[in-house]
RNA sequence: GGCGGCGUACCCAAGUGGUUAAGGGAGCAGUCUGCAAAACUGCGAUUCACCGGUUCGAAUCCGGUCGCCGCCUCCA
């Protein structure tokens, strides 16, 4: 079965052809950085890992680039706020981003390029675009001239007509009322690079089209973002890109769906927003990842600390049944790996079902339907002491599942401990009331209930697993031994 | 007003023309356990917002009604 994209350009879910083959040029609008990222940020960078850990998995050799906003004017607005110098403020979210990122197991684009990097390919773009009477120039801005581009409003299905009537308060200086700026004019103190307009710094829109086009060719397969960024952004950088290359800019556009707090967009305008760094401090990083990918990319998607206390606790299931498997085979799934995911296909019936939920439009919450599937099949054959060859297959084909939507279960959460302690009573006592505890301190206190437990002494033992409750601990009581749990949050 | 989307069990969420409508959470019952926890087993939508139509057959296609949302200004 062939992948399937939705392609917003034609509205329509078609076969993924690249233009070189083998190969896959991608384009994703990445984060303005100005401010904190929320989870909406989240979703586009784990939807487009998700399409990236894909793509590469079929065996395409995939040059990824996500963009830094780093000049605008929101930037500006927050710099002259806090009087800061701009490069302080936009390094300070870089690289907050990359750290978010990280936890988020998102993986590294190949190239990760800022605006502020690409000032004299945009010059060169805009100049281009006046050349060809595409732009004009006045005083010392910039403006696209939108009626010359017969292909207007073609990914947002929009016509000029309709832009006409509701454009407010245009600017006096546009030709029409609908151009937008390649180049704005510097004012005092505003960061700024010289260009043949004068001192200033591009419009929002031209930085993409210019290192979509220096990275990937003037021509690329896909080009990707939130959906509102269809207009007038990714509108806006086909008509420059266009017009300055004369050829086809990307050819299929992917758009991720808002994440929606009481059924309304979450925005910085509406302050409605969930910070991620706030966010991870109370829930892993990887349960958010899970609660991403558990709605189809294309639709809106409710957030609530509801529905992500739900996520967390399916996750948990995924992440015990690893460990589970982990203990039994005596190794982490990918010491059973031998070689790629294709090859991991072969004769593998639930990794088939996999490949093609993901190969109909990146379905990857039908993808996680048929995870727990395995995982369920996979408990099944624990419990029943299955052979080590079943109990191995299902494990390494829940391995690669996790491994293609980026999940990263976290099994050191899961401890069993077999060490025999010296069990003293006072000890206990005394580390009971005591409130934080060192890992030796659980180590010992686990071992403790147990030589309580085979004493018969369950009233220490059940006040020692309820001490461990109070603490986030979970406790499973097993035949060759206690396991314990750290509980999230 | 223009363009686009959504409405599936208590909650989340796949399914978009054809065997019993995936899966997860929560709940209830059973197995296991000193009691738990986890896991396993069983139970749960004769029905897919509503009304018509097309079809041998529709949650899925068409028309209408109701409700909700996004974009059209900066936005992932």
């Amino acid at each position: 079965m062939p992948l399937k994209i939705y392609n917003t350009l034609t509205r329509e879910k078609e076969s993924f052809v690249p233009l070189e083959s083998g190969k896959v040029k991608m384009y994703v609008c990445g984060v303005t950085v100005y401010d904190s990222c929320h989870v909406g940020h989240a979703r586009a960078a784990v939807v487009f890992d998700c399409v990236y850990r894909f793509l590469r998995s079929l065996g395409l050799e995939v040059k990824y680039v996500r963009n830094f906003t780093d000049i605008d004017d929101k930037i500006i607005k927050r710099v002259q706020e806090l009087k800061v110098n701009y490069r302080t403020l936009t390094e300070k979210y870089i690289q907050e981003y990359l750290d978010e990122m990280r936890l988020l197991n998102v993986l590294d684009p190949t190239l990760q390029p800022r605006a502020t990097e690409h000032i004299q390919d945009m010059i060169q773009m805009i100049e281009d675009l006046i050349e060809k009477k595409y732009a004009y120039a006045v005083g010392g801005d910039v403006y696209f001239e939108v009626s010359k581009f017969s292909g207007y409003g073609k990914l947002s299905r929009r016509s000029l007509d309709e832009m006409k009537a509701s454009r407010i308060s245009p600017d006096e200086r546009k030709l029409h009322p609908e151009d937008f700026a390649l180049w704005k004019s510097a004012k005092p103190n505003e960061p700024s690079w010289p260009s043949p307009w004068g001192e200033g710094r591009p419009g929002w829109h031209i930085e993409c089209s210019s290192m979509g086009v220096k990275h990937l060719g003037d021509s690329f397969d896909i080009h990707g973002g939130g959906s509102d960024l269809i207009f007038p952004h990714h509108e806006n950088e086909i008509a420059q890109s266009e017009c300055s290359t004369g050829k086809p800019f990307s050819r299929y556009w992917i758009h991720n769906e808002m994440i929606m707090i009481d059924h309304t967009k979450m925005s910085k305008s509406l302050g409605n927003v969930f910070v991620l760094r706030e966010l991870m401090k109370e829930c892993p990083a990887q349960v958010i990842r899970f609660f991403i990918i558990s709605k189809h990319y294309r639709s809106p998607m409710d957030f609530s600390l509801e529905a992500l206390k739900e996520a967390a606790q399916a996750f948990e299931r995924i992440e015990m049944a690893m460990a589970r498997a982990q203990e039994y085979m005596n190794g982490s799934w990918e010491s059973f790996k031998n070689g790629t995911f294709l090859e991991a296909l072969e004769g593998s019936n639930e990794l088939i079902q996999f490949k093609e939920a993901l190969e109909d439009d990146f379905n990857t919450p039908k993808s996680l339907g048929i995870l727990f599937q395995v995982l369920g099949e996979l408990n099944q054959a624990l419990d029943r002491k299955a052979k080590r060859d079943r109990v191995s297959t299902l494990y390494r084909s829940a391995g690669w599942m996790l491994d293609l939507l980026g999940l990263n279960p976290d099994l050191k959460r899961f401890r069993k401990i077999k060490e025999a302690l010296p069990f003293e009573e006072e000890k206990v006592r005394s580390l009971l009331n005591e409130a934080l505890w060192k890992d030796e301190d659980v180590e010992y206190l686990v071992k403790a209930r147990e030589h309580a437990r085979h004493q018969k002494l369950w009233a220490l033992a059940d006040q020692i697993r309820e001490a461990f409750k109070e603490r986030g601990f979970g406790i499973q009581d097993e035949k060759d031994g206690a396991k314990v749990l750290r509980r999230n949050g």
